[in-house]
Order: structure tokens, then sequence, then C-alpha cells
DNA sequence: GCCCAAAATGCAAGCGCTTACATTTTAGGG
DNA sequence: CCCTAAAATGTAAGCGCTTGCATTTTGGGC
């Protein structure tokens, strides 16, 4: 009765290749149903210690590993989490993410990575990607996105996390940091620096509300200083080195000159810096330097950089929290603010007399 | 500063049930089988424009996305190329990543990435994940690894390509450069300008050899020059910034002292020259120092860095071509040297006199 | 119009796994 | 020992899709 089942006709005729071993085979060799090697896999308690052994031994044995799409399909829960960043180029997500990777591996989770190059179709494209692979859940980055992505996400029941963002008001599970009022701390800085000529080299506004909150955050701060927020000199350009040194340039020619330039961010600050530095301006006696985001670059240009610790490690580690929490139902998904802290250094001085 | 909040939110997750579409619903509401739905989906000139149109219409209409694990398992074959670096936090990867990625989605494949942060046992698990995952191919960093694991790669018959390593005489299907003879072409010119103590920060060459080459390289060029490669002194770390000042700190208290620092990558060697400045020693007057892979930073320093320029942009668009053509039998799998290109700067000089 | 090959479409058998439910075994209690 | 509830295990129905093969249409040529 047990033995009846004829071994279906597996492996490739032309070829000696041996054949993928299946729970079929596993439960063959080792003498009992599939149903008790599946929960020898999933629920070994539910499996009186001999069979669970023999069975086991048997996997080992036989090299099995489980189909992952099979198991997708029957279990309808994949325990993979994707996470869809803008760039893996800048080394501010890649810590982010380290850490959230971390944090999903010791909850039993696997990590799925991909990328957008800030274009928001490619990231259209690659959430339904995720989606289609059967991620149970996922990590955004910033709110900005068409409503009909949020509803799609909905009807398919997948939890989602908006992280590197923090925005009073916003009620989609989150965690990140005010990037507006961030940026605003760091502009009354330079302004209590004595800085009233300020330009800004922000990043691409557009669907980048991390960009555009820092943009505000520069606004706010004049505008608080009785200063002419719409007369601030901004260049906008993505986040490639080459770009600072560009929107520096362009900048620093413009009448009344600034005296502080500040930035979107560390890379456009650095670039910022260099190009100073080739045009024979002294960092920070004829020019205040500012970027954002405290990355290890800022420590190792001469004079270090003054800029905003962002709590990368702590996000990641949090967002895997919270959003494992939210997957198996112990959290109804917060909005979690996480704080930001100055650091000041040589590159931010008072303005030449 | 800024005050930290959460606040619940987002509640069941259960409310508006329309169930996820399904190949059956699309063919059901098309009036035709779900064969056709799947051919116009897959093979689209099967079948008839005007079928095809109706069908392609009613999948709007439901939006409909098919399930991943299902076609994987009807299918065997999922589209899936994975890629397995050491870590995402040095821009080294990051960059040949990204023109991979590009490549392959331009030749209808996605890109799956995991991290093994230099842990032979993790990377391991991760080809398991990603081959139980379904890739159809996988991208590795080096060639030193288990036996086991390429066994297992080829019953799994899942299509391997070696990355960032050329080593004469292999003969798994790789891409990439000859890390000894780079470095090796380097420490000549480092002895060509003079330098007769040299010390070196390697990374951990265990399990790593492209670490291991760039090591030998050195000694190699010492070795050809009459010069005992036995007693340069070595620092062996890992590959993070702080190690480069550290192993400069204990290096350049060594008798005698060293009069150039080579170091295993960009990321040390800045980490170097950082503490070679704290330290009061000037480069390259004082000591000069070398990194490896000519990453954006190597540009950034001052002064700049001489070192190793590796084309990661043509390696990851040639991976994917190569990879690709293996997948779909157009090519064996061949063994491809790129060139790499000394990078002479500011931070290579004569010895101190 | 008729006939036939080619084109279009339908049928249904899996792919490998999980799990509700059914059945068998085990372990006490009397 | 017998009886019974609990524990262990088995049975089999899917999960959603692809694809070989069978069947129906279509489009010419005569």
């Amino acid at each position: 009765m047990f033995m009846k089942r004829e071994s279906p006709q597996h492996g490739d005729p032309m070829s000696g290749i041996r054949p993928v071993p299946t729970l079929d085979d596993v439960a063959r060799a080792a003498g009992v149903s599939t149903a008790t090697v599946s929960r020898c896999l999933n629920t070994p308690d539910r499996v009186v210690e001999k069979t669970r052994t023999r069975v086991l031994e048997v996997v080992q044995a036989l090299g099995y590993t489980p189909n992952f799409g099979a198991r997708a399909m029957a279990a309808k829960r994949t325990y993979t989490i994707g996470a869809i960043i803008p760039t893996m180029e800048n080394a501010i997500f890649a810590r982010g993410l380290q850490a959230f990777q971390e944090g999903l591996h010791a909850r039993g989770y696997t990590l799925l990575v991909s990328s957008t190059g800030y274009q928001a179709e490619v990231e259209a494209e690659q959430i339904r990607a995720l989606v289609a692979r059967g991620a149970d859940a996922l990590l955004l980055i910033g709110q900005a996105r068409d409503p009909a992505i949020y509803d799609f996400l909905e009807q398919r029941s997948v939890a989602t996390l908006i992280a590197w963002t923090f925005e009073a008001g916003r009620t989609r599970p989150s965690i990140g940091f005010d990037n507006r009022a961030a940026m605003r701390a760091l502009a009354d800085e330079v302004i209590a620096s004595g800085h009233r000529q300020i330009g800004l080299i922000s990043g691409i506004v557009k669907g980048n509300d991390r960009a555009a909150g820092r943009h505000q955050g520069v606004r706010d701060a004049l505008t608080a200083h009785g200063l002419d927020a719409t007369a601030m000199p901004v260049i906008e350009s993505s986040y490639e080195i080459e770009n600072g040194g560009a929107g520096f340039e362009s900048l620093i020619e413009r009448t009344p000159r600034p005296t502080a330039i500040m930035c979107g961010n560390d890379v456009l600050a650095v670039g910022a810096m260099k190009r100073a530095r080739e045009m024979g301006l002294r960092v920070p006696q004829d020019v205040s330097i500012t970027g954002f985001d405290d990355i290890e670059l800022a420590r190792i240009v001469t004079p270090e950089l003054t800029t905003v610790r962002v709590p990368h490690r702590e996000m990641g580690r949090r967002a895997a929290e919270e959003l494992v929490n939210m997957l198996e139902g112990k959290a109804a998904g917060s909005v979690i603010e996480l704080d930001c802290a100055l650091k000041l250094r040589g590159s931010l001085g008072p303005p030449p007399s």
C-alpha cells in the first residue's frame, strides 16, 4: 500500500545528469509521505524525533533543496522582502540596507534588492516584479509616488514601509528623518555664522521628496531670518560628484557672490570643494561649503565637511524590525521619526570679511 | 533637536478583498482558454491579432500580473540572474553591478543581488537561496570557493560566471583582470621611483583570490628587482578605511621605515593618507602611498592617489552579455581578460633623500 | 464550392510543495 | 488489556502557469 507508487521518470535522457531531488524523492527514500517531509522542514515539532532524524538525514544525503516557486505557490508566503532603492552607487543606501538585511536575516527573511537610477517608471516596474516574485513586504524610499502604485500594493496586501523620510502629517507607515527640518537646522547654523549670501546645489527635486525637503529647509531658514528666500541662487542636478563641481563654478560666479554654498548631499559637496580648490578658493576662508548625509567621504576631505549625520544603520535595523512585525501582524505599522545630528566641521566658517 | 514620535497607523490589511486575478480569470473574461492567454503573454506571434488585442485589454482591465512561482514551476525558467558580491558598501562592486544590471535588463532578464560581507559560509547560503529561487545563472566574484559549491551548481545546471578576476590557467568561465599582474606593474613603478623599503597593507587574503593576487604581485616585483620579498612588512586587514589608518601607523614605525606604502585597495589607501596627514607626514615628500581600483575617492583626496584603474563598467557590461549567451546556448563560456591601467598620480613620488 | 495544409486555439497533464482532513499509532487510565 | 483522546502520519486537493498534442479554423488553389 505504501510502496505502490512507481517513481516518475525524472531525468534528462540526453545526459547522465542526476536530476534535482524533490520532496517526493526524499519521502520515498525515507519511507514516509511528502506531508511528513514537509513538516520536518517547516514545523519540526509536529514530527516525532525518530522520524525527523531519519528524514533530515535523507535530505542531507540527497542534497535536497526545496523549490522556491512551488513552496511560494502552495504556502502563499515567501519570507522574502524586497527593497527598492534609487541607486547602489551611493554608499548612503548601501549602509542602511546592510543593516536592514542583517535584521531580516536574523528574523528568517531574505532580502531582494533592486535599484531604479532615480527613475519613477523603473521603480514602478521593479515594484511589480518584486510583488510578482512573491515579496511579502516592500521597503521603499520616499513618499513621492503614483497613487496607483499604493493601490496596487494594497490590493495585493503587500506590507509596505517607506524609509529615508519623515514628514509630519503623513500616515503611511514609514521610518526616517525630517529632511526639511534637518536642513533648516543646518542652514540656521550657516546663517548664524554670518552668511547672508547662500547658494544651493540641490538634488533633482522632481519625484524626490528628500531633495525637495532639503531645498525647502534652506528657504525656511532664510525666511525665518528675514532674508529673501526667492533670491537664493539654486542649481539643481543629479547626485554626481562632477555636478557638484559644475554647480559650484556656476554659483560662485553669481553676483552677489555667495559666501556659503550648501549642497543637497555630501557627494555634491565634495565635488564643490574639489572645484573650489582647483579654482584657488580656500574653504572655509573664501567660501563655506556644507553637505548632507555624513558619509565616510565627509571626514576624508580637507577640511572636513560640515554636514548632517543621518542614522542609516539604525534606520535599517528598525525598518527590518518594523516591517517584519507588520508582516506578522504584531504591529500595524507606525510613523517613526529618527533624529539627525548636525556635524559642524571645518568646511563652515564665517564669511570673508 | 528634532522630536521623535511614533504613532500607530494603517489598520486592517484585510479590507476590500478583491482577489488577485489569475490567468484563468483573464481567460474567462476574454472568452478564450488559458493556453491562449499564456501565449499572448509569452509568444504573441502565435496568436492572431484580434484575439491578442482582446486578451491584452482584459489583462489591462483586470490588472493581471503573472504569478512568478507558478511560471517558474511550469516553465523551468525564470529569466532571473543572481549576483553575489562581497559587500555593497564598496562602490567598486556597485558600479560593475549597475552595468551588469543594465545589460541584463536590455536582454529581458532580472537581476537579484545579495551580499556576503566577505564570509564564505554566507556566500554558500546565498548561492543556495538564489538557486532555490530559480536563478537561471549566477555571477560570482573570485574563484576561491569550496569545490562542493561548483558541483552543486553543475548538478543544478546553473550557468555560472566568475568575475573580477583573471588567472592564467583557469578554465572556468570568467571575466576579469589579472590582479597579480596589475599590482606587479604598479609595484614596478614604485620601485622605479627609487623606493626600496616598501610596506603593504593587504586585504584579507584567505578566501579572497583578488587580495592574494595583489599581495603576490608586489612580491613578484620585489623579487624581480633583486629585493627580498620575504622582508617586506605586511599588514593584513579588512577593507575598511580605519584599517588603512591603523595599518599605516603600524607600518611607518617599522625599522627600516618604509618609504612607500602600497595598499590592497583605494579605501585602505585613503585611510592611510589621512593618518599620514594626521601624523604630520607629507605625501609624497615623506612617504608615497598607492591604492587599487581607482574609485571616485582616488581623485578627491589631495594629492590624488596613484592606483590601478579597473574597467568595472565594461566588466559588468560584458559579463551580462556573456552570461546570457551561455544561458541561451550561444556561447560555451570563455575566459575573458580585461586590461587594467596604471594611474600614476600625486601620491607617488621619489623616496625622501 | 471542395479539399488540405497551415494557423489558431483548446485540452489537460503536470511542475513541487503545503495543508485541511482522514486515518493510524501511541500512551495512559481504569 | 481495553478504550479513548492525543499525537503522528498519510491522503489528496489544490496553488497558477506552460506546453505537447488534439482539435478546430482559416485561406488558398483548383
